[in-house]
RNA sequence: UGGGGGAUCGUCUAGCGGUAAGACUACGGACUCUGACUCCGUCAACCUAGGUUCGAUUCCUAGUCCCCCAGCCA
């Protein structure tokens, strides 16, 4: 939980005064402890990443403990391959539990015991209503509800009934338990809330130990007091489920009551965040899988090249609140940015190759350049750059009759060639057929090696170059926004699915890198000057290496023209 | 039309009775062997109407708009 990186402080919030005024009055003993309780029916997304580092980054922060546990309470939707990805991803945006990893399906037993205890309080009975009768017995949002005509059973009914229950004796579906509250409230959850369902499926853990299984209301509260939970955060939609937590902390007597405290989930344009869309995509085959680069998911952010700390300086610079709001999709890739700009080497990639044939430079040679690792970081070093009579340079820096501000190459404009030297292009030679340019004959100036003219002479432009024969091959995915809208979601009558940008992902097969990065690794990351941030994908191999473009860098030519 | 929440620059977030602040974006400019980075600067907001007050984004009243809730999901 130590992060050292993070050097400044994180800004406070509304949830951070409630703790500091817990503190200051010495409520829960002055202990502070959170809990990350993902339920494993999918992978974690960037909004789950707001969660993490709010609990686990207010446990850190306050000398406080953060639990992860698992809410596996409905076997029907969970699975393992589901806690793996998530232990894996919360390790690696940076947070560790220590030995505190808990399930809820490992107090199952314990739930059992306050139900039982419920039932005894004369707070709690089995309902033989319909799944249909129950919803109608509830009443609407304006209409109060029906008391159940099972209601009035006797505690020994009830505990004989809720123990045949659990004995597998009854149907699934024919009767449930249910919490006696009131069903007049205003607040629905309070009608008689269901509290254990039967559910005759196997249990990722529990096997076919258990064919009844507590409803996420019941085992929540419960247990964030069995593991001592001072502060319950959870998202905006649980705000009316707290009277109901808090019935149940007093109604069982618990000895702990966390004080459950909402706020606002995370909502980010140009994407999605719901999981039930996230599985529609993956299982739709829209996308490649849960890592798709292009998906919000933790494990797809990791592939496109995020580095966790980038996400946790986005989780920090949002902010929490209870106001809804959708956050830029800029404010992330700056972030990524800012963060990569740190900590990546550069390189030189051209992915639209064009051939130049340097004339006055001797066939069958080749120059070893300097190159800084990183032009603001002379502790990262340097590497030597092949430089030889023909090069690449990117399609999209020549231009044989520029626009007024151009200053890459041109017929009669000099440029230089990073950390190499001058060129001139002198003739552009064409397909005779398509009029297509397919090579540039230029001069290079050998007075200007490594980049300076001694007498002084200034260019404008300096553009990246590969030498031709000794550059690497190499795929070269860019991804886009997922989606050609901000919001995908808020459409009423069309599809989501309908605004999938047919452009997010573009495989260029045929790109060159420099020979420096012939040994490079799935997941290391470099900037290709000028092009971008990239990360060296999964699919990668010594024989084929294949980088994905994480971000693009700023580029206000481009957008001034 | 029941209940629970929320309204501050384009976006996100501060301010909690005393000159509305920061970040991102946008737009200028400086610097530059990355049209990057960095650095400077500019534009830009308190949902409405009343009230209390010397003074209201803040307190009160009444509205308006937005979100959530009628799963044996979480």
């Amino acid at each position: 939980m130590n992060i050292t990186e993070d050097k400044k402080p994180t800004p406070s919030n509304f949830i951070r005064r409630i703790i500091d005024e817990d503190l200051r009055t010495g409520k829960n003993n002055k202990k502070v402890a959170t809990r990350f309780p993902p339920e494993p029916n999918g992978y974690l997304h960037i909004g789950h990443a707001k969660s993490i580092c709010l609990n686990f980054g207010i446990a850190r922060d306050y000398n406080g403990t953060c639990n992860l546990r698992f809410d596996d309470t409905n076997p029907a939707k969970e699975e393992i391959e589901y806690i793996d990805s998530i232990i894996d991803s919360v390790h690696w945006l940076g947070f560790d539990w220590e030995n505190r990893l808990y399930y809820a399906s490992d107090y199952f037993e314990k739930l059992y015991q306050c139900a039982v205890q419920l039932i005894e309080a004369d707070k709690a009975y089995v309902c033989d209503l319909t799944p249909d009768e129950i919803r109608s017995y509830r009443g609407t949002l304006t209409e109060p509800g029906k008391e159940s005509p099972y209601r009035s059973r006797t505690n020994i009914e009830n505990l004989d009934l809720f123990a045949r229950m659990r004995a597998g004796e009854f149907t699934e579906g024919s009767r449930v338990l249910r919490a006696k509250i009131d069903m007049a409230s205003p607040n629905i959850n309070m009608r008689d809330p269901i509290i254990y369902r039967i559910r005759k499926v196997h249990h990722h853990r529990t096997g076919d130990k258990w064919c009844i299984y507590p409803m996420y209301d019941f085992a929540h509260c419960i247990s964030d007091s069995l593991e001592a939970i001072t502060h319950s955060i959870c998202t905006l939609e649980f705000e009316d489920h707290r009277p109901l937590y808090d019935w149940l902390i007093d109604e069982l007597k618990m000895p702990n009551h966390p004080q459950q405290i909402e706020f606002a989930r995370l909502n980010l344009n140009y994407t999605i965040m719901s999981k039930r869309k996230l599985l529609e995509l993956v299982q739709g085959k829209l996308v490649n899988g849960w890592d798709d680069p292009r998906l919000p998911t933790l494990v797809g952010l990791r592939r496109r090249g995020f580095p966790p700390a980038a996400i946790r300086d986005f989780c920090e610079r949002i902010g929490i609140t209870k106001q809804e709001s959708v956050v830029e999709m800029g404010l992330l890739e700056e972030c990524v940015r800012d963060e990569l700009n740190k900590i990546t080497p550069r390189a030189m990639a051209v992915l639209n190759p064009i051939r130049i044939v340097i004339e006055n430079f001797p066939e069958n040679t080749v120059e070893e350049l300097d190159a800084p690792w990183h032009p603001n970081n002379p502790d990262m070093g340097s590497r030597k750059i092949p430089f030889a009579r023909i090069i690449y340079i990117e399609k999209e820096d020549f231009m044989e009759i520029p626009p007024k501000g151009f200053f890459r190459l041109t017929p009669g404009q000099e440029v230089r060639l990073r950390y190499a030297y001058f060129i001139k292009c002198h003739n552009v030679i064409k397909d005779p057929i398509n009029g297509e340019i397919i090579e540039l004959r230029c001069t290079y100036d050998p007075e200007t090696r490594g980049g300076n003219a001694p007498d002084g002479r200034k260019v404008k432009g300096t553009i990246h170059w590969l030498a031709a024969e000794q550059a690497i091959k190499a795929e070269v995915r860019l991804y886009d926004r997922l989606f050609t809208i901000a919001n995908p979601d808020a459409q009423k009558d069309v599809d989501y699915k309908s605004f999938l940008n047919p452009d997010s992902l573009k495989a260029l097969p045929d790109c060159f890198i420099e020979p420096s990065l012939a040994k490079v690794n799935p997941e290391d990351k470099y900037q290709f000057e000028r092009l971008g941030y990239f990360c060296v994908d999964q699919d990668s191999t010594t024989a084929k290496l294949v980088f994905n473009r994480t971000v693009t860098l700023k580029d206000t030519w481009k957008k001034s023209n």
